[in-house]
DNA sequence: GCGTTCGTAGCAAGCGCTTTCTACTTAGAA
DNA sequence: TTCTAAGTAGAAAGCGCTTGCTACGAACGC
């Protein structure tokens, strides 16, 4: 039914150790003989069985790639910066590797799901990307998933997330922390003081970081009339668009928003211009992320670019082995304010 | 080292096969035995070894689905779309299966490449999904390999993508042709007359369908001025700039611009933009998809929804077996026309 | 000219699981 | 009581591949 190794290797007549060793290209093989396997696995349509394969090497040719949300730009850009990395560690051609894109939800649960099923899988390695959940006892277990990924063999790299204690997986991380500190700073130095934030969901990494980012700047200029005015919400559209609302319910002075990216900020200038509001006459708008559509947002959307597709790439070849780890084992990666039409100085600045 | 089924049978002092019977439940198993079976598999921490059960079982729990670009959005809904539904058939818990996501670019290799890799995992179903190439030696490159990955027991599902003859897959395709026209007849019912069409890559069959579908509603009203106004590119913002870019210059009197995605449409929109055009005063813009930031746009997109979510989840259903084939194995899937702010009457009508 | 070494290829032992077939209980039927 | 049929568990034969070790020539050095 099914073309087998030994297959091959009859046609081929040489044993199957040779086929296996042609096709793995670890071996010496005589030119010769590689020629004739060669050509009887092109005869016989021979397609290698990979789980046979990797249940005898101890090793699949699986990468993970676990994302939050897939559909969102900010992990498509990345998994598929992963993705165009992962070739085996020599770059040889059949050193094909398969990236299993895990869309976690942002669930706790899934996101250790995940990481039993890439376990069991066998995964040549894992990429987790995103902010990470801050309850201590979800920390603890992933960690002791990646120390047990680690110990099988799997490479763990970490991009756009804060590295796991007691675990020694490569991180890359976002400094979120400077990026929205830097934005704020820029709004501050615009003359704006009633400044709403738009923040992202409670007990995420990324969240914290910017929102610190955000109250560090406010508290170096001593700028207090901003203090309460913070709203949560999922990191999309309609939280930014409902948050935003809210804000402008409790503090109608407000001359500008600060969301917690670009998708939520997409929300709020929609509630803003459906309150009458002028962007950025009005109510400055600004985002983060920098994401393909920021620009052509009008006005323009000022935010804080992150590099995502060159950290992601970067974290596929650390993962492949075919980039050295950062020292120390996590490496910073800064953001870059853009300023563009949507911030402006306030009404009577 | 490792954990395998045999230390949790000693463990739980059955034998081996009882354990594998325990974990797949496709066998009587006394309640008592099952219990400590469980007790063992949680006491040692064991996880199952997926290649080997994979080579034993002849059958794995990965599914793969091939998108051309997962940083797009509108494949990322589908992908995350599919994830959701890939359970297993059964619904138990432990039917976890594993998106397998395939960034082919576009390219044809690459497409025929990674379905060789996901008949090398013996995935257990894939999924295609966008618009496919129409090179005649390519499709039936990849009939081929669709026909021997379902004899090989994979189920191959199709999802906005034409159905591919002398195979059985199960297709949902959708509507482009009749979508582009119900778009253009809008235009045409404003009154436009001189509509730049900023189209797709060649040889897709996304791209095709829909220029067809906007060159007959042209031909529908006997509008021959807009015949040469077309302009190709790749579904990207930078494409659907230049394509509008040149556009203008080859008809400066256009008064509205068709876009084959949103995507290329706000590049469009930038380009207008640039040259000083208001949309839609000056000149109107639509686009086709209705992928979420298109609603955010400023004008808001005029545009064809189509169910991404709806019918890859659907899609996913298939694959798994959970919901039956369409009836002669395609459906077509609608798009719904949205008029939102970007088209309006043209100058002096 | 003979021992060594290098370059190649084969043997065979698994890798960890599934599953068929067999076997043993126990319970119900006659 | 004896026979049969469920119900449940085990033995063992693979699934198709990798790889350590062995083996055989040929080329080489002395």
């Amino acid at each position: 039914m099914t073309v087998t190794l030994a297959d091959v290797a009859a046609r081929a007549q040489v044993s199957p150790a040779t086929v296996s060793r042609v096709l793995n290209g670890n071996y010496p093989v005589a030119a010769a003989t590689r020629e004739r396997v060669l050509k009887a696995v092109d005869d016989l349509d021979y397609v290698l069985n990979g789980p046979a394969s990797a249940l005898a090497a101890a090793t699949s040719d699986l990468v993970g790639v676990l994302v939050n949300d897939i559909a969102d730009p900010f992990f498509g850009i990345m998994a598929s910066a992963v993705q165009s990395e992962i070739v085996g560690p020599g770059g040889r051609a059949g050193g094909e590797r398969l990236a299993v894109v895990c869309n976690t939800g942002g669930s706790p649960e899934r996101e250790l799901t995940y990481l039993t099923l890439l376990q069991r899988q066998r995964a040549a390695a894992v990429v987790l990307t995103g902010g990470a959940i801050e309850d201590e006892a979800h920390v603890a277990a992933v960690a002791g998933k990646l120390r047990r990924l680690a110990e099988a063999g799997t490479r763990v790299v970490l991009c756009g997330r804060p590295p796991v204690p007691e675990t020694d997986a490569a991180a890359l991380t976002f400094d979120n922390r400077g990026g929205a500190m830097e934005l704020t700073r820029h709004l501050l130095d615009l003359g704006h003081r009633r400044i709403g934030y738009v923040a992202g969901p409670q007990e995420r990494t990324t969240t914290r970081d910017r929102l610190e980012g955000h109250r560090a700047a406010l508290a170096e200029a001593g700028v207090t009339e901003s203090d309460g005015l913070v709203a949560h919400g999922p990191y999309d559209r309609g939280a930014g668009y409902a948050a935003t609302a809210e804000l402008l319910r409790s503090e109608p002075e407000l001359t500008a928003v600060v969301a917690a990216n670009d998708t939520m900020a997409l929300g709020a200038c929609a509630a803003l211009r459906e309150a009458g509001l002028r962007i950025p006459e009005d109510v400055s708008v600004a985002g983060f992320d920098d994401l393909p559509f920021s620009v052509d947002a009008v006005p323009a959307l000022t935010t804080v670019r992150l590099p995502l597709a060159d950290a992601a790439a970067r974290a596929g070849r650390i993962a492949m082995g075919r980039e050295a780890e950062p020292a120390g084992g996590v490496d910073v990666v800064r953001g870059e304010l853009m300023v563009r039409g949507s911030t402006g100085a306030p009404r009577g600045a």
